[in-house]
DNA sequence: TATATATTTCGTTATATGGCGAAATATGAT
DNA sequence: ATCATATTTCGCCATATAACGAAATATATA
């Protein structure tokens, strides 16, 4: 019952399930995920590593950058659980405005995505990190 | 979206998901979920009106008894859910002891249930309430 | 009517959890 | 080696929630 419960307990949260529904099927980089939940890069770290100790997600690290993508055995394990989750959530709107707005995450240039970024967090001033001298 | 995240959350709680399986199927009271669980009747009473708002189980009166009962229509509603739950927990010893735990109730007599009750709180002290005399 | 009992509501308390920013870590680039 | 950057870890704060007991409510019984 134990791994059951922390199943649920992972999934009952709403950014924890817009990443859910993000990473079905495709992989997504940290920054990505940041970019769309729109919340700070450790609490998005955070919720990840949640995720993937429950054993739904996966991790790929690449140089600098870590992928997640929801796990294939994960899946092949809970199918009822995923296909419940996609049928409910196919008609939210919430979820079709995530998917919208990774589409636009996917067409920006990775410069511009991961750096001192303009567009990911507009509401603040322009400002190089480390200021540099 | 909010409907999906509530369900999850409804159940992604030990006694929740306990009091889940012992009303699956079956129909309960208020008091025999008490004895069940081991909690005090307000946490029970209030676990039990969460799910309720949920549309998870349906209530019925009777007299002062209110019983409880997993939804039809919810069951029909998210049977995907449902199964994956109920396949989970069909492996869970502590489930395994609920079910026998529920035989024990079922075979008291019900005046000893909701009553004095010197089975369903052994670790008290005998001792009747209201003190009449 | 008055009393007993099953359930719910209310108020309080302790713990769990989500959020952030700062600091730490890891890796690529200069 | 030094710096920049992506990610994670840590410490803190605010909020949510599960638990209890006491009080309120509802209903059956004397």
């Amino acid at each position: 019952m134990k791994e059951t419960l922390n199943t649920l307990k992972v999934l009952a949260e709403e950014n924890r399930l817009r990443i859910f529904m993000a990473l079905h099927g495709q992989e997504l980089c940290v920054c990505q995920i940041v970019a769309l939940l729109g919340l700070a890069a450790s609490t998005t770290s955070k919720h990840l590593a949640l995720m993937y100790q429950a054993g739904i997600v996966d991790q790929r690290k690449e140089g600098r950058w870590a992928h997640y993508q929801v796990s294939r055995e994960w899946l092949r394990g809970n199918s009822r659980l995923a296909a419940w989750l996609s049928g409910e959530l196919e008609k939210s709107p919430r979820m079709a405005a995530d998917c919208r707005r990774l589409e636009e995450i996917f067409a920006m240039p990775p410069e511009k995505l991961c750096q001192p970024q303009d567009q990911c967090v507009p509401d603040k001033p322009v400002r190089r990190r480390g200021g540099k001298k």
